[in-house]
This record gives C-alpha cells, structure tokens and sequence, in this order.
DNA sequence: ATGGTTGAGCGTCAA
C-alpha cells in the first residue's frame, strides 16, 4: 500500500480577508497539504475564492457568516464535504466542517472546529455563552462517543480549551478564567478521549510548557509570555504511529498585523 | 474588580 506525507496546519487566522496574505508566509514556513482555518468572519457570497487556488490548494470547503465564526478547508488533495453531524447547540453559527481526503492509501477524514470562547464569566446563569460553551462540547463529545470505532480520522481547531495543567502559564491563576475552568478542562478531555490522542502532546511531554495564544491585551506578548494552548490536533489511535513531526508556529504571532493564535502543524505519514 | 487590544462594520458586541 503506498503511503505519503500529509502535513496539516490549523490556525485561528481571526479574518481570513483581513490576513489572506499572511497565507503566503504560511505556505512558505509550512508547506501545509492541508490549511483548516478558524474565524474566517466571512459570509460564503464573499469568500475569496481565487486566493487558496493561486496559494496551490485548489479543493476549498468552507462555511462562514458575517462578522462572526466561520471556518475553512483548503487543500491540495481532493477533499469531499462530509455533512453527518447535527447542527451544534441549533445556532446554526458555522463553527464545524468535515471533509474526507483522498488521499492515495485511502480516505482520510477531517473536522475543522472553533468551539465557542464562552465569555469572561464561568457562570452558566450569569453568562450564557459558558452555557453554550457546555452544551456544545457536551454534543460533540455524544456524538463522537456514538461513533466509536471510526478510524484514520484528525480533528483540529480552535477548540477555546487549554486543558492541561502546562497548556496555560499559571494553572493556578487561571482555574477561575474561562479557558481553563474544570468543567472546561474536564468536558475537553472527555471529548478527545471518546476515541482520539492529543497529536502535540505526542511530541511534547505534559510537563512542558505549550501555547498557541497570547492575548492582543499585553503590550508585549514575548516578555509577558502569557499563553495558553488553545489549538489542537487529535488523531485516532490508528494515526499515532503516523504521526512524524510537529511545529507550532510561535513566530507568526509577530508577524504585521497578525493573529492573536499561531499556526499548528503536525506531519504524518499515511 | 478592572483594564488591557483587536475585528467587523459603524452601535457596540465578540473575542
């Protein structure tokens, strides 16, 4: 069976027409096969749809709406859209697509998620969108639960989580900031544990310190360096022999008028 | 308890 390399970056670009040319310097440091973009804040009539094809990743899947949320795959491989999973939470917000690869050894399947960020008070009654932050990763753990047993699959996205005690700067100043609360935490590894591993996390040892955010609210995130891990890559059990490398691309968090979350990539060979 | 900054799109809300 030939296998091949398949390298997959996920990065929270915060306006994707904002920052379409930062794709460039991504393409460039990465050479991503497959980008999952989170925040694109752009409605479909407006995608600009000329700009992956003229990157190199003519296949595009992509679900946005104004202002807000929205995510995107752009590929070199021929991707299908898989359209199984239920509309999450009944926003209909644009917060989660899947498609399949084709890649040569066999259909590889892919979900791209921006899990709500829940607001600055973790207090379901006094702060609905922790409420909805809950519920939706209550969902999305039933509902891959139920589908125990799929394989060659690799969830990404900005999941607004930092679930380990070394994915933010200090554990214990931040148990009561949304992002880091145990129901959070908790719920996170729940989800992932219904049947994938934590991609980075098999590179990088749990002791050590991992973050792909910094906040725009520090003068200087470097000096500060008050981050917190809240992208991910997960593969099934399956993948984790795949997996070869990995990048988080700290760098990028000062590039001109960047993001406040860097790329992550993790290569694999399937 | 609050502030700090950014984006969308023009009020403020969301992050």
């Amino acid at each position: 069976m030939p296998s091949e390399t398949l390298r997959v970056v996920t990065w929270n670009i915060n306006s994707l027409r904002l920052r379409i040319g930062l794709l460039s310097d991504l393409v460039a440091t990465l050479n991503p096969d497959v980008i999952c973009l989170q925040e694109t804040k752009v409605p479909d009539e407006l995608f600009p749809g000329d700009g992956p094809e003229a990157l190199g990743y003519p296949h595009v899947v992509f679900r946005g709406m104004k202002g807000y949320n929205g995510v995107a795959v752009m590929s070199r491989v021929p991707i299908t859209r898989v359209d199984t999973a239920p509309d999450w939470c009944a926003k209909g917000d644009c917060r989660h697509v899947a498609v399949e690869l084709a890649m040569k050894s066999g259909p590889v399947e892919l979900h791209d998620f921006y899990v709500p960020a829940g607001g600055d008070v973790p207090d379901r009654e006094a702060n609905p969108k922790y409420g909805h932050k809950l519920d939706f990763i209550t969902e999305t753990r039933a509902w891959f639960a139920a589908r125990s047993g799929f394989r060659r699959t690799i969830l990404v996205g900005d999941l607004n989580i930092a679930p380990l005690e070394h994915d933010v700067w200090s554990h214990k100043q931040l148990l009561d900031v949304v992002s880091h609360t145990p129901p959070e935490t908790e719920g996170l590894l729940d989800w992932m544990n219904t049947g994938f591993v934590d991609a980075v996390r098999h590179f990088v040892p749990e002791t050590e310190k991992v973050y792909t955010w910094w906040s725009y609210r520090n003068r200087d995130w470097k000096v500060a360096n008050r981050g917190r891990r809240l992208d991910h890559i997960w593969v099934t059990p399956d993948l984790q022999g795949a997996l070869r490398q990995h990048t988080i691309l700290t760098h990028a968090r000062d590039w001109t008028k960047g993001s406040d979350h860097v790329p992550v990539c993790v290569e694999l060979q399937v």
